[in-house]
DNA sequence: CAAATGTCAGTGGTACTGAGATGA
DNA sequence: CTCATCTCAGTATCACTGACATTT
């Protein structure tokens, strides 16, 4: 819970805008992201920690939980945890000494792998998914109205630093 | 911009409703500020690259410049960046090593030290801030009333996951 | 005395670059 | 042939733990 005594961004954009910098709401809202993520990540990690596992360990066992066949190829996930194919490698070799994913060969492409949870990686995935559940996530004092607020503004963000395209799904003709 | 086809927290959300695991709106909440965070990042890195800075480092010389005489004890810094002291410790280094910042004692408590900005540093902070200002920090198409309600929500996250108290500086009686 | 500040040495983990083997 | 997929070796950086000297 550590905890300083006041917010810290409203204390920056002050000097910030003091300072007559411009662009305070843009700063504003990249300093809030950058320390919401890691202030979500410090409370989260004590949950991790406690099955042994990384966020990353966690974001691939995760991953790999909602799919059918709990099978995914390695680029896939690359993309989805949006980090280096080499970075994947090395999560999977991990965890695959752990025995809780394993590597299979690509049904239809002889060049692709897929990386499947074991019995004991689904079980470990569904343990901690509901460790996580059971304490929000970390995330208190918000509405749902605010909640679904949120994840939607974030989408615009997301969609404005060029995460993904296609703002909208066309509909077909 | 690299960019994947389509959102990949709706497609996350969608997998996790139907699996019923609940708690989806804070599951997607925390899966956005992750996947904002790491598009933001990608994005402001290559302008930091040009400077030749780190985000940490970044961080660091944006704490000092917005500051009276641009010095800022260890500890605090500590706190404010979220990081471990031996993380401060290390960062200073570098940046001193590269004549960005310098040590000072700090004017009442013999055991602490200030870091401050040389002129040097002051400079190179002031053009890095400039570029990722034109760049308004990576962040498009929201309004500047979605950007301030999306800082009054995040504060609520932050606040809810313990990064600070003191839910409104109580006015004096 | 106990608590706080900062450093040092060592560790573990992440994510990258560049090069290469294999197959579409 | 070109491109995609994945791995390996090497590198950089970070953030931590534990121990310590100094000062409050």
């Amino acid at each position: 819970m550590s905890g300083l005594p006041s917010d810290p961004v409203e204390g920056f954009v002050e000097d910030w805008r003091a300072a007559g910098w411009g662009e305070e709401l843009p700063m504003a809202v990249v300093a809030s992201i950058m320390r919401a993520e890691r202030t979500l990540l410090n409370r989260n990690e004590a949950t991790l920690r406690s099955f042994d596992l990384t966020f990353p360990h966690y974001k691939l066992l995760v991953a790999l939980l909602f799919r059918p066949g709990n099978a995914v190829p390695m680029s896939i996930l690359s993309e989805l945890m949006m980090v280096h194919p080499t970075s994947v490698t090395n999560t999977v070799d991990r965890l695959e000494r752990r025995g809780l994913v394993r590597r299979a060969p690509h049904p239809r492409d002889r060049r692709a792998l897929v990386v499947e949870l074991t019995d004991d990686g689904r079980d470990t995935a569904r343990r901690v998914v509901k460790a996580l559940v059971d304490d929000g996530f970390g995330v208190q004092g918000l509405t749902d109205a605010e909640l679904r607020s949120l994840v939607a503004l974030l989408r615009k963000v997301r969609l404005g630093a060029g995460e993904f395209t296609d703002p909208e799904p066309a509909p077909g003709p």
